[in-house]
DNA sequence: ACCGGACAAATAAGCGTTTTTGTTCGAATG
DNA sequence: CATTCGAACAAAAACGCTTATTTGTCCGGT
């Protein structure tokens, strides 16, 4: 008996399977250092059958990261569709975020250095971006229509958030000095920013 | 005729010459990328007598950091002490940072990469964090005097404030994509905490 | 205050050999 | 028809080794 996929179908089932383990692996050793046997040994395939389902090495890694991507915005929905306070909510998206991203260090290193694909990560970041803006803003409505907060410019408002949870970013991903205590650097910038948008 | 430095002898003006010239050569190629040979030829010394001004290449290079951290310090104390208002002071305060930053990427590679002597940088960048937390209060606190600003607790606001400024670093120093806005950028993250500091 | 010369250590360059690695393809399996 | 893989292969990388060059550092002399 196996897993199914989302189809229902054996290949969708098996895709999801090597995106796992390759995830996994790509993520400890960088997209330089795994080999496609490495990949292929701990998903218990031949090499050559990785070519079942993806292109290339890089294919495949692309689609590792696109994976990634599409976890975080699904996990970020249902943060931002939880029935909670506003600020609790805004919290709880950039506490999600940056937990995601501790995980991450590797990914950001092959994306720096490894890949030729430049066009492709610049798309999935732009992407991310415009997503976080917009889920930001439907925190922001929502704070404003409860009555919470008080804002005259959503977009403006929503990007200044934006660039705040980069800083909050910054010592997750370039060479962390020290280790970071997350939950209290995210509480002082969400003083900040909630100083900014609240009602009084 | 040659310029004298500060205590008027020609040992100080040489140095500061060299720590000038290889500043250029450092942020030009790179810690390692860099030969002492490159320094002395272009301060028209021989390699060795760099050795009669500095103990070792790291030595030499480690003076370079130092003295752009004291010139932004002093560059960032003018603007402190300028008569101006206090949203204009911290817009200004911000925009000569990040102007400094744009010239510092191949140090940044440097620090992250080449350099052995990590705790002499942790210690740089800590002391330079603390600074910029007493500057900003400072610009903080004239903004109270002033009754411009309302805040209730300086250190967290300060903090929070040197958070957003890394939001905005973020993008000038880990591989841009895309040029930045950096007027744009400045005041957006501006606005977001003007909204929470000031009186209305 | 400056430099030539010396020196070890590190780095680069050369080069034939071997191994690894990404990729292709046709055959096998069921 | 869907899935798997062995075999083959070129390109790249790793290796081992020798030789040449560069580079940081030190010292004695001026």
């Amino acid at each position: 008996m196996h897993d199914l996929g989302k189809n229902g179908n054996k290949r969708d089932a098996n895709r999801e399977n090597i995106l796992k383990i390759a995830r996994e692996i790509f993520s400890k050793y960088g997209f330089k250092k795994t080999t496609l046997d490495d990949i292929a040994n701990a998903v218990r395939k031949g090499k050559s059958s990785l070519y079942y389902y993806f292109n290339s090495k890089e294919d495949l890694f692309q689609a590792v990261i696109m994976k990634e991507v599409e976890i975080l915005a699904h996990e970020l929905e249902i943060v931002i569709n939880r029935n909670t306070d506003p600020v609790d909510k805004l919290r709880d998206y950039i506490l999600t975020k940056l937990a995601t991203f501790r995980n991450l260090a590797n990914f950001y290193h092959a994306i720096e250095n490894d890949i030729t694909a430049v066009g492709f990560i610049d798309e999935v970041k732009l992407k991310y971006e415009q997503d976080e803006i917009r889920m930001i803003k439907r925190i922001l409505i929502e704070g404003v229509r409860k009555n919470e907060f008080e804002i005259y410019d959503f977009n403006l408002a929503a990007i200044g958030i934006t660039t705040a949870i980069k800083g909050l970013e910054m010592p997750l991903t370039a060479g962390h000095y020290g280790d970071v205590n997350l939950e209290r650097s995210v509480d002082i910038i969400l003083k900040i920013i909630c100083y900014g948008i609240m009602k009084r």
